[in-house]
DNA sequence: TTTTCATATAGTTAAATTGCTATATAGCTA
DNA sequence: TAGCTATATAGCAATTTAACTATATGAAAA
């Protein structure tokens, strides 16, 4: 379990401000986000355009962050009528803060 | 508790192979290095000659890397006899754990 | 006091990261 | 089918990171 490659992508992609503040928000997307309409906030999530416009970043550069992120399996997208909805994969999260705890 | 600047550089300093195995190393000095002279493994910690031996980096670049994790609190330096002998800080270490499993 | 040796700093380079604007793609909707 | 519109990609600039070699510093030993 020496050096294991998967927590080093995740701790990269933990390591920056912006990507730290999509996973706060994202643990409470009714309290945080307006309701939405072609997408449910809990079941698929909250639509990138809300997370870009909290990150304060243009729209390219959070597309980059949300993808970094997803890539890292931090975070899930779905797609729906032309939308992109992002929620937190807990179930990746919580194995990593197992794997956190144990390795570091 | 929003965006702790100071988990963030934790992260930071976490977020790459050469520091992660540092720490790794550091879990288990005796078992990982050969006895030392003038510092204690367990009470001062191991020399970094020997961390930059296992690094494979250049002498300044392990001085850099070992710069970093103590000044994100990770690692204790202790200078004995012209040496700098490294230790982990549990303390810092397990609080930061907490903060990680309670923020992310 | 002078030498020696471990560590730190300076300075350079290459690669990665983060940001932007402009543009392409893709898929609803009319 | 045609046009919108959200998202992705391309391409560029600035910054940060990580590596190196060469050199300075500082403390122990001779």
């Amino acid at each position: 379990m020496k050096n294991d490659p998967h927590m080093e992508k995740a701790l990269k992609a933990l390591a920056n401000d912006k990507r730290l503040l999509v996973l706060e928000l994202l643990k409470d997307p009714v309290g945080n986000f307006p309701p939405q309409v072609d997408g449910d906030l809990i079941e698929d999530g909250v639509c990138s355009n809300w997370l870009t416009e909290k990150m304060g970043v243009a729209q390219p550069t959070a597309t980059r962050h949300l993808k970094v992120l997803t890539e890292a399996g931090l975070i899930i997208p779905t797609r729906k009528k032309g939308w992109v909805f992002y929620r937190r994969d807990e179930a990746a999260i919580g194995a990593l803060k197992k794997l956190f705890c144990e390795e570091v």
